[in-house]
DNA sequence: CCCTGGCACTCGACGCCCCCGAGTGCCAGC
DNA sequence: GCTGGCACTCGGGGGCGTCGAGTGCCAGGG
C-alpha cells in the first residue's frame, strides 16, 4: 500500500504532466507544489511509484510521466469530478435551449462537448428499443411491387421496396394493410415478429410468398430502425495534442469513422455513472493512446444513450468529467421537457 | 502563349511532383522524361514558367513545384481524365449493389470514394429541390388528423402532421388521395403549386378547408424542407499529406465540420459536368491548400445533387476525376433502379 | 534563332561534435 | 526516515563543414 505522500506526489505528477506536457522531475515537484519534503524524498517516493508501475520514464534521466495504471489510480482515489462555473452552465443551458428538435439537440451537444472539452466529442441518439408503431402503410408502385412505410410514435418515417415473388392485386394489399395495421398498430418493436407470425396463413396459398416477403422486410426494417445511430464532433481538437504526428492521429481518425467502434465503445461503459476507459483498457487498439470519458443521459431517471468524450491519455480528468456530467444532465432535462 | 513544349514541361513537372511530393529539378525531369532535349533547354522553359507564375521555387537553389495556376492550366489542358479499370468498375457496382437503402447508398458512396481516391469524400443527399415526386400518401390519425407522407423518386421521405380544420371522412380522404397523386405523380417539386391550384374546387364545400390545409402542408414540405444535408468521410486519409504539420490538417478539419462551409463548396460548383477548385479559388481559407474535385449525380440525366472529394491541391487530377466520375455515374444507375 | 555543354554559385539537408543542464541514483550524516 | 551532496547519464540544441542538387549565365554550334 502507498503512503499518503506518494500518493500525493503522484496526484502532483499527473496535474503537472497534464499541464505542461513534459515529463516532470522531483525538483520541479517540490517547487510547484508544497509537498513539505525535499527534491530527494521525492525521488525515492517516484522509484517507489515506478517500481509499482504508476509512472515511467520516457528515457534515463529524463522525468516521469504517469503509467495508464497511474492515471488509472488517479482518476479512482485522487481527483475530484470539477464542477462548472456558473457561466459555463449558463452557456450549456442557453446554447441547447436554442434547440428545435431532436437532430438539432444531438448537434448542438456534440458541438458544445466539442467545445467545452476540446476534445473529439461523441453523442448517441436516444435508443428507440421502447418505441412504438404507429401505422405501416403499403403502397403498390407496380404490379409486383410495393412500398411499404413505417410511422413510429415519434414520428420518424421508414420506406423501403419490395419486390413481390408473384402479382399481388390491390384488394389483397388493402387487406394486408388491414390486417397489419390491426394487429401492430400501437406495439411496441419487439412484439411485432410475434404477432405477426401467423399472417401469412390468412392468405390464398398464391399470395403467401408476396405476404412473407413484406413482412420480413417489416421486420429488417424495424431491426434497422433500433440500430443505434450517433454523431462525433471536434475531430480538429485531435491535432491539438499531437506533436508525434500522424501515428498517433491516424488511427484515432480510422476508429472515429466506423460507428461500429464507437457504439461497441459506448456500449461497454456502465449503464449508469461515469465511465472512464485510459488508454489500453479500451478493446480497440487505435485508441490505445485516448482516454475515453462517457456517462448514459436520459429525459427521466432512465438513461436511454450514452454520450462522452475522447482525448489523450493525458487529459484534464477532473475538468472533462465535470463538463461531460454536466451536459449529460443538461441534454436529459431537455428531453425531458419536450 | 506557351510553345507546345513548355506545356510538356509543365505537365511533366506537375506529374513528377505529384507523384514524389519533392520539388523537381531540369536533369531529373530530362531522365524521367523522354523530352527530347538536355537539361539546359528545361531550365530555360522551366524559368520561362516560373516567369508567367505556372511553377515556383520553394527557395533558391531547389526544384520547382507548380503554383495553383499551373494546376489549373495542367487540369484544364493538359489532363486527360483516366478511366477507371474494368475491376475498379466491378468493384464499384459490387459493392454499391447491396445497399438497401438511401441512407445505405449515400454512405457506401461515401466509403468507396474515400477509398479509391484515398481522399477525404463528401457526399451530398439528393436535394428534394430538383427531386420529383413519387408519390403522396394520406393516413387518417384521428378524425381531423392526417398524416401527410412525400416520397420522392430518389428514396427519401419526409413526413408531416395536418391538424384539419373539420372532421374528414376515410372516403374523401381516399378521394383526395387519388386525385392528388394522379397530378402530381412523377411531376417536379416545382411544378406541383400549379398543379394543385384549382384542386380544393372538386370537393365538396365542407372538406374543403382542410383540402386547402392539406395542399399548402405538402407546399410547405416541398419548399421548407430542402434542407441539405451531407455526409462525409476517410478524413483519417488527410494524416497522408501532412507529415509536415498539424498546422495544415487543422483548419481543414474545421472546415469539413461546418455542414455549411461545405454545402457551400459544392453549391459552387458547376451544376453540370465536373468541377475542379484549385487552393485559392476556394472561397474558405481553410481550405487554401487544397483542391476540391465535384460532380453532380441524378437518377435521370439530371443531377440532384452532388458529391466530390477534398486533398491536397497536391493530388493526382488525372485518377481522382476518373474515380469522381465513375462513382458518380453508378451512384446515378442505383438511384434510378430503386 | 534556338539548343547545348560548361561553369561558378547558392543553399538546404545531413552528419558530427560538443556542451549544457535537467534529472537521476546512491550514500553518508543528522 | 529525511536531507544535502555528488557523480553520472543522456537528450536537446547550437555551431560547423561537407555534399549535392539545382540554378543562372554564357559562349559556341547547328
Amino acid at each position: 500500500m502507498l503512503s499518503e505522500r506518494r500518493l500525493q506526489v503522484l496526484r502532483a505528477i499527473v496535474q503537472d504532466y497534464v499541464g505542461t506536457e513534459e515529463p516532470v522531475g522531483s525538483k520541479a515537484l517540490t517547487e510547484r507544489h508544497s509537498l513539505g519534503v525535499s527534491p530527494a524524498t521525492v525521488r525515492n517516493d517516484m522509484a517507489a511509484l515506478e517500481d509499482e508501475g504508476y509512472i515511467a520514464q520516457p528515457h534515463t534521466s529524463a522525468g516521469r510521466i504517469p503509467t495508464d495504471k497511474g492515471y488509472r489510480l488517479f482518476v479512482d482515489k485522487l481527483a475530484e469530478v470539477k464542477p462548472l462555473t456558473a457561466p459555463e452552465r449558463r452557456a450549456i443551458q442557453n446554447f441547447l435551449d436554442g434547440a428545435v428538435d431532436l437532430d438539432d439537440v444531438v448537434t448542438r451537444t456534440v458541438r458544445l462537448l466539442a467545445q467545452l472539452t476540446r476534445q473529439v466529442a461523441v453523442v448517441q441518439y436516444p435508443s428507440l428499443t421502447r418505441s412504438t408503431v404507429r401505422h405501416v402503410e403499403l403502397l403498390s408502385l407496380a404490379p409486383a411491387r410495393v412500398m411499404l412505410v413505417l410511422i413510429t410514435d415519434t414520428g420518424r418515417v421508414e420506406q423501403r421496396m419490395v419486390d413481390c415473388p408473384a402479382p399481388f392485386g390491390e384488394s389483397s394489399l388493402a387487406d394486408l394493410r388491414a390486417r397489419l395495421n390491426s394487429r401492430v398498430a400501437g406495439r411496441r418493436f419487439t412484439d411485432v415478429p410475434q404477432l405477426v407470425q401467423d399472417l401469412p396463413e390468412a392468405f390464398e396459398a398464391e399470395d403467401r410468398g408476396t405476404v412473407q416477403t413484406v413482412l420480413s422486410t417489416l421486420l429488417e426494417t424495424l431491426v434497422e430502425e433500433t440500430e443505434e445511430r450517433l454523431v462525433i464532433g471536434g475531430t480538429a481538437n485531435l491535432t491539438r495534442f499531437a506533436h508525434d504526428f500522424p501515428l498517433t492521429i491516424r488511427p484515432v481518425l480510422e476508429a472515429l469513422e466506423e460507428q461500429v467502434v464507437l457504439l461497441k465503445l459506448l456500449g461497454e461503459a456502465k449503464d449508469s455513472g461515469m465511465t472512464v476507459r485510459i488508454g489500453h483498457e479500451n478493446a480497440h487498439e487505435g485508441l490505445n493512446s485516448t482516454s475515453v470519458v462517457s456517462v448514459g443521459y436520459g429525459s427521466g431517471g432512465e438513461a436511454v444513450a450514452k454520450l462522452g468524450v475522447v482525448g489523450p491519455t493525458r487529459m484534464d480528468y477532473p475538468g472533462t468529467m465535470g463538463a461531460v456530467r454536466a451536459v449529460a444532465r443538461y441534454v436529459g432535462q431537455i428531453l425531458a421537457e419536450s
